[in-house]
DNA sequence: AACAATCCTTGACTTAGATCAAGAAATTTG
DNA sequence: CAAATTTCTTGATCTAAGTCAAGGATTGTT
């Protein structure tokens, strides 16, 4: 029964993009070193500011990863899902997390300790390299936040993030909003009420037509020119 | 002649962070693959979009890495000077620049072309890992910048700013703000106006007092309040 | 099915900060 | 040094979006 569940795992790891590429008996030593953790819906992972002891590797479910202000207001920074890595920062950087993580709805995720992930890292250079990789779409990705948050308003926002959904799945013309429109503010930087003026807007000019979370693009031209769109472009 | 500046320039790159702990031999190398790169002020050395063909190091002056929205605002990522690094995310990421990057003075800075650099990271796990380090740094200070502009209001982004400045030259009570209201305005992600209307309200309450890019801190409690506190927290 | 508990939407109001404008100060250039 | 250019400040106005409030729609629970 142990080695079914064994097989399991280090099957998961090395479907990981962090882990491509790499042989099996390093698999299978990372299979050695991580703990397998389940995770109920709003649970949380850690804090910002707690120690960092390792990272993690998403198996199944969602975990958003999110700041708080002092009046406890939440600006998420990004949702993660399977096959993605998360808190890995001050793995290297040293220190503390810099920021929450929770889980959204019921994960899974595997737990890989700082100390024995180092010492991998150190002695193979493939692991190196897509890791350096992964860090730095990340930092691409936050580079794009950053100017949506100071360069475009929340209807530009709103748009990009829907245009951005639809690449996830292409082919779909009716999207999923997987998140209630309460962790979408909070993604988009904003607050549920407008979230909902913006999609009702957009629908009253047939831009969108909406439907609890289902969303269809009636006018993609017209949603493309508003998320290119800087401020005042509406 | 030419080897009194080569040695130059191999020390110098032996004093990046980024090429710490290295061999004297790969040092050597190193400054036989990259190009020595001077630039005016105001000079661009490339534009978001561009293909990506190398990373750089700044040697002397300042770099400024922004983003412009459609309308030609723009915001300012960062500023970096001597002994950093920027442009890297691509060489990793694959593709374009994801950002702009000019000079804001006169400026010198090593360029590292890509093919070459990725050889000898994959060859050499010790700058792989400094590199990690140095993108995990730099995501914390992405994650800290998205908190400000998304969880802060102006003031206590400038609040903060100020501290940041304070801690980079600690002893000084007087800190000089190397950049104008334009550039501060724009790394706040603010237009100047603001930048000045805050300034002058800080000044009235008697938590620092101005005098063009001198700036003393009179209130040092009041600044921390301001920076730690979140929207409405004037 | 009936209840509670979220979640979503819409309206009235307020406000931080952007825009527009114009003069003062500082810096650069001939 | 004077002229020209750039930078900084301050005031008046405007607007995107946040706050407060309350009713309607969904979802889950016994």
């Amino acid at each position: 029964m142990e080695d079914r569940i064994h097989m399991k795992i280090s099957d998961r790891i090395s479907k990981a993009p962090l882990f491509n590429g790499l042989p099996a008996e390093q698999i299978e030593k990372l299979a050695q070193i991580c703990l397998d953790q389940k995770f109920e819906k709003g649970r949380e992972l850690f804090s910002e500011g707690n120690e960092a002891k390792g990272f993690y590797l998403v198996l199944g479910g969602k975990i958003k990863i999110y700041k708080l202000s002092l009046e406890g207001k939440e600006q998420i920074l990004h949702i993660f899902g399977s096959g993605e890595i998360f808190g890995e920062v001050p793995v290297f950087a040293g220190g503390n997390y810099p920021a929450s993580a929770a889980a959204i709805e019921q994960s899974r995720a595997l737990f890989f300790p700082r100390i024995s992930f180092i010492e991998l890292v150190s002695s193979e250079p493939a692991i190196a390299l897509n890791l350096l990789g992964i860090l730095s779409k990340r930092l691409r990705r936050f580079t794009l936040l950053i100017e949506d948050l100071s360069l475009k308003e929340v209807p530009g926002r709103l748009a990009a993030y829907l245009i951005y959904l639809g690449q996830k799945s292409p082919g779909l013309q009716t999207l999923e909003l997987e998140i209630n429109r309460t962790q979408l503010a909070s993604l988009l930087g904003t607050i549920p009420e407008t979230v909902s003026r913006i999609l009702a807007k957009m629908a009253r000019q047939a831009v969108i037509s909406v439907e609890g979370r289902k969303i269809r693009v009636l006018d993609r031209k017209a949603l493309e020119s508003l998320a290119a769109g800087g401020k005042g472009a509406i």
